[in-house]
DNA sequence: CTTTTCAATTTACAAGCGTAATCTTTAATT
DNA sequence: AATTAAAGATTACGCTTGTAAATTGAAAAG
């Protein structure tokens, strides 16, 4: 039940919005990708297969929509990076980060305030 | 020049140490995995045509090494999934476990202590 | 020097993926 | 109802990947 990368980029657009038909879907990806209508076609269905979308008919065409919520997505291709590079925890991937100074002023400030707020609730 | 999954997993070995053996490197992948001998060497193979290791003779075998450093691979991996899922920022990562409850005490404490010391030396 | 042995290289092959063309079905129009 | 148009489904195809067997080549042993 993998969704695979060009795949994961058609599920954003859904994601972002939905439902929506396939050619909607074409048309938001006109701007991103520069991949043919069959292409995407192709996508949507391997989808479908896949359980990961849903399509409802309209007319004579269909409507898609995720069936899978982007946040448990996202928490499964993280959760599968830490295992394998940081031992499973969120800390050391920080201080890679840190090392290579690739925290920015913002991440800094947004780490700052996150700790923050779990110190007082917990 | 990318890095597959199986072939991420005999890079480990050879990051761990090195130079090693086909046969040594079989060894280690033996308790971990249950790859057949063949499929290392197949492995090794490809990291070798992707310029990933290189080999050198010590009598009937080759001895072989890590050309690219872990922290670079670990590095590319993570910023490719930043990028892909948290606009290529770490906050909003370590916002997203927060959120999940993901975070352990142990993570937590350490990017406490983390951004102290970023507070400081900044 | 020939044979054996062992390691490395080549070849194999199915599944998944990126990419797309073609065929088929269904709905709208005449 | 027949035709057309548009959308979905099927088929395609080369590349990478995971997995491994078969072949080759070189070193050691006799």
């Amino acid at each position: 039940m993998s969704i695979s990368e060009a795949e994961s980029v058609v599920m954003d657009v859904l994601w972002r919005n939905s439902p929506q038909s396939a050619d909607e879907v074409v048309a938001a990806l006109a701007r991103s990708t520069d991949w043919q209508e069959p292409t995407i076609k192709t996508l949507l269905n391997r989808l479908l297969k896949k359980g990961a979308i849903a399509a409802e008919r309209d007319g004579k065409r269909y409507l898609y929509r995720p069936l899978i919520k982007r946040v448990d997505y996202v928490h499964s291709e993280s959760k599968t990076l830490l295992d394998r590079l940081f031992d499973g925890r969120v800390a050391p991937l920080v201080a890679h980060f840190s090392e290579r100074r690739k925290l920015s002023k913002k991440d800094l400030e947004e780490l700052r305030t996150l700790i923050r707020e779990l110190d007082h609730d917990a």
